[in-house]
DNA sequence: CTCATCCTGCGATGTGCGTCACACTGTGGT
DNA sequence: ACCACAGTGTGACGCACATCGCAGGATGAG
């Protein structure tokens, strides 16, 4: 584990309660996974009690419905945690895990985490604080499903990757999600279609530019307006 | 705060991980809330870090969007908690809480929480488990919007309603769920009408009875087929 | 008891988006 | 260099559900 990756673990809701000295420790409990693109970490209704930190590449998690049809709950980049609800609450994954693009991953189990969470009980406070932050999300996801039509919920998607992702170029902000748009269909809770024409809707428009799993943006405001 | 009180409090996360002498320190910092039907205890947008417990009542959890329009995150009854993301996450609340049905909450605001949690680490343990169950219902239901139809919802709704305050009866279940038709679509994420039409279908093919702001359960096994 | 208001029931109409169908393009494997 | 296949682009069609409109019933305040 090299430098960037102890500044990428310091980030996470995990580690950052803790000073040098526990970090150091923590750190000492971690081993690192690496998966290629495609690659599965994990599957539903799997059992599992280990918590991952993203320390490069990008993960999906993903739910398939009983017909086949997906799902999709997150992306996550370095410094996000996932994994964490069947190590607080022991019952099997109700999410696949899938490497979007070559990733490595510092993961750690329930028995070498638990006896840390007694010593740094500081730790829970800042995990409580993060799962907090998640369900106000997923909650605004939910009203969205309801009450945005999908090219704003596309637009709300391309404005959260943006700021997760964008690199600004000459242009704009270039937005290499790496997701294809069936996977941005899955992840606004629409058909590939209908995103397909709300993207080249916005791109008529000159408000983006589509390229291969990426955008430019171009006109970022009123793609916020949009997806109002 | 009579036994029974006592006794639903103990029920409630917060409290769980205690022994009775925890318990009755806890006990001691919380204030009792009495709210009439269709009082506000709390709206979206204000400041807040006050956790509450249902002593008695139901409180119902909606988000209001910009247009007006209403959603129904849930709705509680005795023994379950709310509020507490605001006390995590110290931002203001992003949901209104208010009384489905007379009700009588227990509160304890983060200066007299925080101190016993450092006290009682246990607790923390509890929450993070409470906050991970919430997570995982919560995107159960986001994959229903996308997946089940308008009558499949509702059927879920019902269930669940059913198996939180149903009562046992002559012919079936009686679940006095005290919401409207106009609130169990907001809580479905459908309009008013399409709810009401669904109903009188489950009640047409003989699944259920139709009451004011209740619905007597029939035949539950038929409503869970229609529920998948 | 009486009126006003909230709630329920249900048909008519319109539309956003899913589904289907098919052609085009880019990319990686041999 | 080639083919296969995954990913993209776009039109035609139908349907589930929102919206609108209205009427009948319940509830509760005075």
């Amino acid at each position: 584990m090299n430098d960037r990756d102890v500044e990428v673990l310091g980030r996470a809701p995990l580690f950052e309660a803790l000073d040098e000295e526990g970090a150091k420790a923590l750190r000492a409990i971690v081993s690192e996974v690496h998966l290629s693109r495609g690659q599965t970490l994990f599957s539903e209704d799997q059992e599992g009690d280990r918590l991952y930190v993203v320390l490069d590449g990008k993960i999906k998690l993903t739910r398939t419905a009983p017909d086949g049809r997906e799902n999709l709950l997150s992306v996550l980049g370095p410094s996000e945690m996932f994994g964490e609800l069947s190590l607080f609450d022991p019952r099997p994954r109700t999410a696949s895990a899938i490497a979007v693009t070559e990733s490595r991953l510092a993961g750690v189990g329930h028995n070498d985490l638990w006896p840390f969470l007694k010593v740094h009980p500081e730790i829970s406070i800042h995990l409580l604080r993060a799962l907090a932050q998640r369900l106000r999300r997923t909650n605004e996801n939910m009203a969205d499903l309801v009450f945005t039509d999908v090219p704003g919920r596309v637009a709300k998607a391309l404005l959260d990757l943006a700021e997760r992702f964008g690199q600004p170029s000459e242009s704009g902000l270039h937005v290499h999600h790496d997701l294809t748009q069936e996977e941005l269909a899955q992840l606004v809770g629409a058909s590939r279609e209908t995103v397909n024409k709300a993207l080249a809707d916005f791109a008529q428009r000159g408000w983006l530019r589509i390229e291969a799993r990426a955008v430019q943006v171009l006109d970022i405001d009123r793609l916020r307006k949009r997806s109002r």
